[in-house]
DNA sequence: CCGTCGGATCGAAACGATTCGAGACCGAGC
DNA sequence: GCTCGGTCTCGAATCGTTTCGATCCGACGG
């Protein structure tokens, strides 16, 4: 396998103590102070060639390979990583590729500016009693990240605030004090509506994303609808009801694929003799199915497929967020574009300029609407 | 909004120094030494119930809300983070719903435990001509975990071993000194090919994992078959070979539905007249695809299913993994369940290992055949 | 030839906590 | 009354680095 040296590194040597040397040891064997090996190292401050060269070939006979970040953080009291708080579990944080894509763009922006990204569970993996992660109150960050819905009365987010951990908030009702990364919700789904009414289409069901952290499912009424707690969420409710009261509304626990089956199951079929589902009567149905996100859209559209239906000449089907979504072939969803990676990359913007002391703003990106095979005109 | 308290909390009140209170205000306010007060928030040592008490209360006044984790970790030596290097880029790593699985138990395992996860991208996101990320020469952390192929000569894991920082590796080739935590690729893969054999199939074409980190896709033949440099991609390919010898084989550059369709219509089909593809003559075609991943033969299932071939009659399909793929239905998936969740959370029980002083170890996780609907007898 | 200026180097003081050994205090036993 | 032992508290050292101000030196201008 030929990996070369040991594990340990050459100390073999007479070593005087056994442990890692420092930027002291280094400076000893060099010749000079430690703060000039320090200046080696750092390149802030006047220095001259041949003294970095002697230091830096001290360092390399000593197998010393850079000032210790640990020794570095306490003296500039800055830890060089970010908090970001995935809503929920990681697993269903992650099972959705817009979490994923928004993270990708933030890990990029940060990773040019020297930031690392911390995981942080937003709902603690371990103790369910437990209010918060135990990374929440203790870990070392300089800036935390609150992705995807802070509720009202947070206590992730008011940890943070009481450790006095500045924070950036996306897709979530304003914090005070802290910088908003949105996009246009509520006219982009508004948008994707009126292109569905404009169809035709009068009886439109609806397919909401969660409300809560409540995991609950089902017909969403009235009264629960003045329940919600979540940001994207409310905004996406709303910018349906700018343009049409639907005449069905579907709660989910998550928004994935299954979930979506399951209300489209709900919304357009009902239970059949030996236990399985048909189809409601043409009359009575939906004739189109607006999906808070494309993930419950591709679900929905399986559920549709799956009730014998076609798409979209018995029924319209359409989602929110522009996902690259193959496995839905031939059908190509109805969706509204977000900027998800410019999103995430904003998020790291403000992270950045939070750190440099900039007053904290907030920014809206702009959503389009795209449209697929699976919307038509409402059936005759 | 009502969010309470402003963004830099009360220190309106007379105000010393305007900075963030440290152990010894909180220790001069309660009249004790720092070395009490230290006491009173770790709780190692002896002191009295009322001197806590005194120390917890002059904190609660300042505002003070536990030790700085800076200052910690220097003293102790140890940071609490161990950085996770996901293979590739970011977007791609998590676009795999089998490393988001192998995260979650591993980021779970090591909350349990205090310890946080640093997302490192194991190939720099900016600097395309640097060899590795800036994060894994300088970042604070404890342990690293390589997950997902370690090549040889790999630079990251050459700049991690330089730096001292220990490693664990996960689905890679053995690494001196380094805990190994694997699944029993080859064996597993051997007993899905032979399941296939045992159907009747002779004829058996092969989608493979990527070779190296170079993004080819095409043909895999025996010249580029010696050239193989990652573990979990070269296990899968003897374990094919030790049942039965592929008549067809391609190799994708990624483990993704779009790759595994590319391949099956690759492998199953030509250009037709008008630019599209056609199935090749049953008495030429392969009868069975087995897939490296689950991902890849859910795409070559819908590549399959694009040429007008009905699965399992014309073709058996059959992957690796044992993710639950709802979006294939009706066809559920034949394939080789590995515990994902259990690979994490032994990856994590190893990191743990290590920073306890155990001797790494290897552990080996048993994989079990699952049979679906998509591989049936060969046809006539 | 002296004063001054600027660049390179050095010492020492943080940064904020933990930890070890020593000391203070108190009650009990002889 | 004195010593011994046990508990709690304290001082000081330490972790490894950065940075500020002082110092030292050679060179240049007057």
């Amino acid at each position: 396998m030929m990996t070369g040296t040991g594990h340990r590194g050459g100390d073999t040597a007479g070593g005087a103590s056994a442990h890692r040397p420092t930027l002291a040891t280094v400076a000893e064997r060099a010749g000079v102070s430690v703060s000039t090996a320090s200046l080696a190292f750092s390149g802030a401050g006047p220095i001259t060639p041949e003294t970095r060269d002697r230091v830096l070939g001290a360092a390399k006979e000593l197998g010393y390979t850079g000032p210790n970040p640990l020794g570095r953080q306490l003296r500039s009291g800055r830890s060089g990583v970010v908090g970001v708080v995935v809503g929920d579990q990681l697993r269903r944080a992650f099972r959705d590729p817009v979490a994923v894509k928004v993270l990708d763009g933030l890990v990029s922006t940060l990773g040019e500016n020297g930031l690392g990204v911390l995981l942080i569970p937003g709902i603690p993996s371990d103790d369910p009693e437990r209010a918060v992660d135990p990374l929440v109150e203790s870990a070392a960050m300089d800036v935390a990240v609150l992705v995807w819905g802070v509720g009202t009365d947070d206590p992730t987010l008011d940890a943070l605030r009481r450790r006095g951990v500045p924070v950036v908030v996306g897709e979530g009702r304003p914090v005070e004090g802290a910088p908003l990364v949105a996009i246009a919700d509520r006219t982009g789904t508004a948008e994707v509506v009126r292109h569905l009414v404009g169809l035709g289409h009068t009886r439109v069901a609806e397919v909401s994303l969660p409300l809560d952290s409540s995991d609950r499912s089902g017909p969403l009424d009235a009264h629960r609808l003045a329940q919600v707690d979540r940001t994207p969420t409310a905004n996406r409710l709303a910018g349906v009801r700018d343009v049409v009261e639907p005449v069905a509304s579907w709660e989910t626990e998550a928004s994935l694929v299954e979930h979506g089956r399951s209300a489209a199951l709900a919304l357009l079929g009902r239970p059949g003799e030996d236990g399985t589902v048909e189809p409601l009567d043409a009359a009575a149905r939906p004739t189109a199915v607006i999906a808070h996100s494309d993930l419950l859209a591709a679900g929905a559209l399986l559920g549709v497929r799956e009730l014998g239906l076609r798409v979209p000449d018995d029924v319209s089907v359409a989602g929110f967020d522009g996902l690259d979504l193959p496995w839905l072939a031939p059908d190509v969803l109805t969706s509204v574009e977000q900027p998800l990676a410019r999103k995430g990359a904003e998020l790291g913007r403000a992270v950045i300029g939070l750190l440099a002391g900039e007053e904290p703003g907030t920014v809206t990106l702009d959503v389009e609407l795209v449209v697929g095979t699976t919307t038509g005109p409402a059936p005759a």
